[in-house]
DNA sequence: ACGGCACGGGG
DNA sequence: GTGTACGTGCCGT
């Protein structure tokens, strides 16, 4: 019998492991032995002496063994020492780090998932079709077009009783699955759930915040009656700590995970991978890292591409050195920048601009990499003293007799972006492609940013280092190209250029992308393009920018209607006025536009100060990156903070407010703003004729029409109004 | 004037 | 279990 290998994870107590597998008749329970090895590497007598302590502990069986220790090195003596008791894996680690005292002991396979550790042992992967007999892989992770297996879905949802933020103490009105609302007395309702997920039998529950609510929630309500709510396949659920924590230039919070045994929970809100690339991009990220559905669910593309890199490195022979846990240690400001100057950008040209061309490397970064071979274990190898590669500006040698641990995990994400993209149209499975393909594209593009990072197990600053020096040797010297060829360079930034001429944009892209060996593409042509000033020195703001391409599809960069900070008001206000902009098809007819588009902001203005504006449009939502008490400054945010605290509600940092401005001057939490979920429809209306003044000037600054003076003709219009009643 | 604070990008 | 950097603008002190 043939299934897809579902879920996988360790009984702590049998110290097996367990996995499931769907199959077209069902799920199907296995469970199988493995027993996790970590390793030591250190001087032959240290080696020999803690054989000898180890046994002393019970841990018998330690063997030495040649393997490799480090990326591109040769094999070393290390000792192997098995785990027969998977939950002493950690302690048992910590103990031999001690034992060692300074730098004594290298240790080595501490930190590995279970699962994964599991699937390079016996050659499987997650999602990967198996001969469930024998535990035979029958598939490969590198294929492009997998069969992939009908999973069963089924959508919960609850409703709660009572108004306001619901709370563990409200109990539950109604649960609703696929649609099917079940209700009553509270028990019968828990009861009944847990029946119809037994009868149904889901591969996947679907929730909206099942992890930092519903599925919580749900198993307080049933323990208040006794009972023991199961809705996986197996009893027992996996949960973990919420945290808050540092990604992406800011803090998040995330609540713990809920995991299901043999069955898998998506909560759609926990899953950046699922909302960005649904199912197909999820099942897609599985098999290449091969860790189960479930599990990838809840993980960020960098730890996807991490995992990716660790099964790579194990199939080669090596072991993964243990990074031990160093919370809070982020990089000092300065100790970065020294040596790295970023990205290339060419200041733009501020103003309107016609006839131009949007060019785009594909992947720039992740094509570097492949192409220039970059990666830790390549640069200033000990193999290559006299390379001939040798990096632009900064002259790191980089290895010409092995391809480097991260090029070769990139080539095959390249490629299948690559076919999935081209993919995109097949009337069958055009939509599942393109969603891979989005996926793989967010792998790609954390790729770079982990070479970066100080706590990523293949990370070298070195590596950062050079492929932006790569990148802006590239982009300069294109943008030289295109000069030569009649085109006006207007702007340039990392990988995009924006050429103003009347040559032959694909042709030269076909030029460039042969020199490099990098493609590049036409991304659009525009009717127009605006590039905005930076708002205090009027020189060339980097990425700020509103352009019409040629099929009337607005381009919008840096405003803020892209902001999510951004009230709903002042982002209809910029469209409403870009849709006006739009009717213009030159940058002469734009010119002739833009007096005109000022009749936009008098409306919202009078629709602001009627005082009838409902407080959705003006929402202000804002993410808070530490708690109430650690702010230093008085702000709307702790305004709307100290007003939840007061009706017993604390956010965590990288949780989000939403408020609205009711007095902006007062210096009174409670007057200043009114917060979500209790908004009024009380408003500060000057507030936000300011705010959508401010919109308007962000458009229209470079063409006469800076923020003082949208706010001169407005006073002069509203005083002429209010002295007339007339009008 | 200066520091605190939040957001963007990529698609 | 957690990508980097900076640019930008607003607001409070």
């Amino acid at each position: 019998m043939r299934g897809w290998v579902l879920d996988c994870y360790p009984d702590l107590d049998a110290n097996r492991m367990v996995i499931w597998f769907k199959t077209p008749g069902g799920a199907v329970r296995v469970v199988d032995d493995m027993t996790p090895y970590i390793y030591v590497c250190s001087s032959r007598e240290r080696l020999r002496k803690l054989a000898g302590d180890l046994a002393m502990i019970g841990v018998r069986g330690a063997v030495s063994e040649m393997r490799r220790t480090s990326l591109g090195d040769k094999e070393r003596e290390v000792l192997a020492i098995p785990v027969r008791e998977y939950a002493s894996l950690q302690s048992l680690a910590t103990t031999i780090d001690s034992w060692g005292g300074y730098r004594e002991y290298a240790l080595y396979n501490v930190d590995l998932r279970m699962d994964q550790r599991y699937f390079l042992f016996k050659g499987l992967f997650a999602m990967g079709l198996t001969e469930i007999d024998g535990l035979k892989n029958m598939d490969a992770w590198k294929r492009i077009d997998y069969p992939v297996p009908e999973l069963k879905g089924l959508e919960l949802d609850i409703k709660v009783r009572g108004d306001g933020v619901p709370t563990m103490d409200d109990p539950l009105m109604s649960v609703s699955v696929n649609g099917e609302v079940l209700d009553g007395p509270e028990d019968s309702v828990l009861d009944e759930l847990a029946s119809m997920v037994r009868d149904e039998d889901p591969d996947v529950i679907y929730t909206e915040k099942g992890d930092s609510f519903v599925m919580p929630y749900l198993q307080h309500r049933a323990s208040l009656h006794g009972m023991k709510l199961e809705l996986g396949r197996e009893e027992g659920e996996r949960t973990s700590r919420g945290k808050s924590y540092f990604t992406y230039g800011r803090i998040v919070y995330k609540p713990p995970a809920y995991k299901l045994r043999g069955r898998v929970h998506i909560d759609r809100e926990a899953s950046f991978i699922y909302g960005e690339s649904g199912l197909p991009g999820l099942i897609e990220m599985s098999r290449l890292s091969h860790i189960p559905l479930q599990d990838v669910s809840r993980l960020s593309p960098g730890s996807v591409i991490s995992a990716m890199q660790v099964n790579e490195a194990v199939r080669g022979g090596h072991l993964i050195r243990w990074k031990k846990n160093r919370p809070e240690d982020f990089k000092t400001a300065g100790a970065l920048i020294a040596c790295d100057r970023g990205g290339f950008i060419y200041e733009p040209r501020v103003g309107v601009h016609d006839d131009v061309w949007g060019l785009d490397f594909f992947s720039l970064y992740p094509s570097i990499m492949v192409r220039y071979n970059i990666s830790p274990e390549t640069l200033n190898c000990t193999c290559c003293p006299r390379s001939s590669r040798i990096v632009p500006e900064i002259g790191y040698r980089v290895c010409e007799k092995r391809t480097g641990l991260i090029p070769t995990v990139l080539v095959p994400i390249l490629n299948r972006r690559k076919v999935y993209k081209s993919m995109k149209h097949d009337p069958r499975k055009g939509v599942i492609y393109q969603q891979r393909a989005k996926a793989l594209k967010w792998v790609l593009v954390t790729c770079f940013g982990y070479t970066g990072y100080r706590n990523a197990r293949f990370g070298r600053i070195e590596c950062h280092e050079s492929i932006t020096a790569y990148g802006r040797d590239i982009l300069v010297r294109s943008a030289a190209i295109a000069e030569g060829r009649g085109f006006e360079v207007l702007h340039g930034i990392v990988d995009s250029l924006w050429l103003h001429g009347s040559g032959d944009a694909g042709r030269l892209c076909d030029e460039i992308s042969s020199e490099f060996g990098i493609t590049l593409a036409i991304e659009g042509h525009y009717r127009w393009i605006v590039f905005l000033p930076n708002v205090s020195t009027g020189v060339g703001a980097l990425n700020r920018y509103y352009g019409l391409l040629d099929d009337g599809e607005l381009k919008l960069r840096g405003i803020a209607a892209r902001r999510k900070d951004t009230p709903a008001i002042v982002e209809e206000l910029q469209l409403d006025m870009l849709h006006f902009l739009s009717r213009a098809h030159d940058a002469e007819q734009f010119m002739e536009t833009v007096p005109e588009s000022l009749e936009v902001v008098d409306r919202y203005a009078a629709e602001l100060r009627g005082g009838e504006v409902s407080t959705d449009r003006l929402v202000i939502r804002r993410r808070i990156s530490r708690r109430l008490e650690e702010y230093s400054q008085f702000n709307d945010s702790v305004a709307a903070l100290r007003q939840l605290h007061e009706r017993g509600f604390d956010l965590e940092p990288g949780q989000s407010i939403e408020y609205v401005m009711v007095d902006s001057e007062s210096d009174r939490s409670w007057e200043r703003v009114s917060v979500a979920p209790f908004l009024g429809h009380e408003y500060d209306a000057e507030k936000y004729v300011e705010l959508v003044h401010r919109g308007a000037a962000e458009l229209l600054s470079p063409f006469g029409w800076p923020f003082h003076r949208i706010r001169e003709r407005d006073r002069l219009r509203h005083r002429d109004r209010a002295s007339d009643p007339g009008r």
